[in-house]
DNA sequence: TAACACCTTCGAGTAACACGAAGTCAATAC
DNA sequence: GTATTGACTTCGTGTTACTCGAAGGTGTTA
């Protein structure tokens, strides 16, 4: 079992965000000890590692909510959930492709400014003070 | 010359944020046409792009600006603006590697799903309802 | 001359936290 | 035995970066 700052280290969120998940009803059965503190189990990590992913996907909490409440429903709502992750994963990997260009874009960027720290004279193609 | 619309569409942004992110004084030099229309030129262009992906590494608006006035402050600041570069660029690395983290983790979960849809009986180490 | 598409400013609304106050509880420190 | 420490709680406000819509100015097409 594990508390708050116990997830949140884990799962690198904030104490603040996992509390705001768990509040807006994003894990299902959060236990509570006797001091009315946060618990979770295993089962309530895994929820949250695919909420997260799920967030990162660009998924709202409002929608993530929606998702899990379809999963507490059951198997009925398979093919709808499978509807969703398909999205999400279509997603997720266009925002692989638009990392890499980003990857690239700073790292052209950044050996820009070392050649201008180096000296290094250029052809005058360079394009711009940027 | 690009009106806000066609930046807007050139480097898919919203035209909010488009004109949020001149007014807010990211964008050095945006002309005006006599009706007081917003227009951009290449260079402009050129900022937005740059302004776009620090944006998406992380920054904030306000940190985007102060990079950008150092920008225009001249030679000078070549050697803090390169250490901004570096660390955006890094936040861009480990933005990468984590895409492609969620990008696996989805394919893995629409995978699960599809099984279940087909009906696939699998080994008993399946590792619950999500 | 009217409709349409585009632009403008401005002010309010929203999502997803982030933060701080005020308080509870249990374990250690002196 | 009290005091400090540290983690937790709830609640309410603040912040960022948009996002939306209203109200209105142009300028071209029908």
């Amino acid at each position: 079992m594990y508390t708050v700052k116990e997830v949140s280290k884990l799962l690198d969120l904030s104490e603040h965000t996992v509390r705001y998940y768990t509040d807006k009803g994003l894990v299902p059965n959060v236990q509570r000890d006797k001091n009315n503190n946060r618990l979770f189990d295993e089962k309530s990590v895994h929820w949250l590692t695919g909420i997260k992913n799920l967030k990162r996907c660009g998924m709202s909490v409002e929608s993530i909510k929606t998702y899990v409440d379809l999963c507490l429903e059951g198997d009925s709502t398979v093919r709808e959930r499978y509807e969703i992750i398909l999205e999400q994963k279509n997603a997720a990997l266009a925002q692989l492709e638009e990392a890499k260009l980003r990857a690239k874009f700073m790292e052209k960027k950044a050996n820009h400014y070392l050649d201008i720290i180096n000296q290094v004279v250029q052809d005058n193609t360079n394009p711009g003070k940027w």
